[in-house]
DNA sequence: CAGCATCCTAAATGATACTG
DNA sequence: CAGTATCATTTAGGATGCTG
């Protein structure tokens, strides 16, 4: 965005954050290291573009690091760094404010 | 978005806060009711297109109420909901990690 | 398998001008 | 004051096809 993004130290979470998948993303890797297509079968939907282009980010960001082994077939491993495991409380804030709405839908989740 | 969003609960706040406008003035209306001029001035560099925009979403989901005084000149006051109050600690968590980032510029804010 | 290249859509945002 | 209307820009995301 061109914008200024002046107000509070928040925006540097959402500038990283931005984007449904993002968020998404962060909350698969929270579970484990995945590679690529492991983190493909657990977002559905998301399409490799997407995928690639958020998991570039996270790299530049210092929250993921990716690991690539070169074998054929080749294997790539992307884990969170401990910068990005500190994410887990904002995540878990997000998904407890997101099950205590009353009228959404179901909040059996 | 087109995107199906099926992942989890999160997904509800996603929505929602989408943009990155959209934190920031709910972090705003955290501090207190704001009318409409005010949210300008602590928004620096938002237009008011989006600024009406993110407060239709917000009272079209609940989360904020806007009193609107029929009076010359006129005075609207925008005011978090319980449920947008609640987003609290979500807003709390992500000061909190983007205040842990160590090299990222000024933590001092 | 793990992408990248290319083209396209949708939505958030911005700039400017105007109104009840 | 509190918007609305219109136009343009930016970017996340999707679709498809191809490569190391």
């Amino acid at each position: 965005m061109t914008t200024p993004l002046p107000t509070c130290g928040v925006a540097r979470f959402l500038v990283l954050l931005d984007g449904p998948w993002a968020t998404l993303i962060v909350r698969e890797l929270l579970r484990g290291p995945h590679r690529f297509t492991e983190l493909r079968a657990t977002l559905p939907g998301i399409s490799p573009h997407t995928l690639t282009s958020r998991l570039r980010q996270f790299e530049t960001h210092g929250i993921v690091t990716r690991t690539a082994h070169a074998e054929i077939p080749p294997r790539v491993v992307y884990e969170l760094t401990p910068l990005g495991r500190e994410l887990r409380p904002v995540l878990d804030a997000m998904a407890a404010w997101a099950a205590a709405v009353p009228a959404a839908g179901t909040p059996a989740d």
